[in-house]
DNA sequence: TCTATTATTTGCGCTGGCGCAAAGACTTTG
DNA sequence: CAAAGTCTTTGCGCCAGCGCAAATAATAGA
């Protein structure tokens, strides 16, 4: 049960923890257990019965669906510090998408009984679950809009900026997203196809907004890219003058 | 403050107030505030600080979006019983939707300080609270997989088998959609067109699936609807030969 | 009742995006 | 280092769905 400085920051720094006092974030890490997971394996799937409530504090994780016919959605990743399976503080209702380790992850857990003991003491915890809740709710009614209104190109744009804002590093030739991120993977995030995405990067590179080797995406013009998110003609003066800073406020992710 | 007894019906059934004692729901009845609107006008805007929950007694409501271009996109429409703008228990949020009325509509209310004291002299209230906007999500995170996977036909089966379920009238020739509702309205529940809607209805009508007037749908046979929203080849057995009543199980709608 | 308004249908042309197939590029494994 | 596996690109044909425009139908208003 020991966490490196980094996982304990990004602990910390966790949403559901906001404007806890040292002594109540102290009790509830004490509580918590570790679950570390390899490359690929799963936290829980789709459909499980939701027992147990998870931060991550290293690594990534892919959050996905699979629809009857076997295709699959990937509804978002999530980066160290945000909570997952949060459901779980529920009786009787199961995942509504399965967590997928993307490369080495360690989390903390939580059963429904200690989480519900733990939001007990510390009320605070259960309105910051409330909260991030709502966000998610509002992430995912921007998506059904972004869905039924925009076309491929511009979700694309919009998945790509959201994941270099989350996963971005920055380089001295732009914002690497620190993902392995196949064209599958974008179609999978944006419910278009590999091909096209395929051919709306290339177009893009041929522009240099972007650049991309085999399973990376580095973002070499926010500008550019938010440009296209927002529909905006060429050169139009613009939050996209900003670069994508002010782009995106939201809490959640996913 | 008076209720008629439908609306109390409306209220007393709903998941909000699931598994309350008779006191602590006359309480919370006690310290409600009426609100009615008339067709056409708006409980709240998106984008409005939201300092107010409602419920719904009489009518219906439309949630929706707009979009940066002035685009609207409808996310769902309540019935009585249904709660909306709940995330006004939250501080410092902002409504995620517009809510309109469709004919006349009452509903109780609910200023965040009332609410939360509510909430504390009754924890369940909190806790069916969190269970909603759990469903919600789930309820959203589907939209996104339809959106992302579905085409058109299907995507307007689903919508309309919806409707059916929650606003739906039983009458001799078939279910009645008791709602105003354009092939306007369902494209924007969908992500298309209305000419699309409109060459979708017309093909279901020869089929003899639908039966529709201006505004107007009614459901002849659900049971075909069913077959094109889970895309089996016609005359499959499966779900679809029960009818509708199995289809969809969620609490919530939207 | 006649008129203005709003909803629906439908012809038509067009195109965004799909998806197969096959080739090329990069990675991993033995 | 060769071979197998995986990811990416690209040519090509195709069609679902878009959206204008104009006709038609239903409704509301005067």
């Amino acid at each position: 049960m020991k966490l490196s400085q980094s996982e304990l920051d990004a602990a910390k720094g966790a949403a559901i923890f906001r404007d806890l006092t040292t002594d109540e974030f102290d009790q509830v890490i004490a509580a918590a257990n570790i679950r570390e997971l390899s490359d690929g394996s799963f936290f829980f799937f789709e459909e499980d019965p939701a027992e147990i409530a998870f931060i991550l504090i290293k690594g990534k994780i892919k959050l996905t669906q699979v629809t009857g016919d076997g295709q699959q959605v990937i509804l978002g990743y999530l980066v160290p510090g945000r909570v997952f399976g949060i459901i779980a503080i529920l009786k009787k209702v199961a995942y509504p998408v399965s967590a997928e380790s993307v490369g080495k992850c360690r989390a903390l857990a939580w059963d429904r009984a200690t989480m519900n003991s733990l939001m007990e003491q510390t009320p605070r915890l259960a309105l910051n679950a409330l909260r991030i809740m709502a966000g998610q709710i509002r992430e995912f009614q921007n998506r059904v809009r972004e869905l039924s209104t925009q076309r491929v190109e511009q979700r694309v744009a919009r998945a790509v900026l959201r994941l270099a804002r989350q996963s971005g590093r920055k380089t001295e030739d732009g914002v690497l997203i620190d993902l392995p991120l196949s064209r599958q993977d974008l179609a999978e995030m944006t419910g278009t196809t590999l091909y096209t995405v395929s051919r709306v990067f290339k177009e893009w590179e041929k522009r240099g907004l972007v650049a991309s080797k085999r399973q990376q995406v580095m973002v070499v013009s926010p500008h550019g890219l938010v440009t296209i998110a927002e529909d905006l003609p060429r050169s139009f003066n613009s939050i996209a003058d900003i670069g994508m800073e002010l782009w995106g406020d939201t809490e959640s992710d996913l």
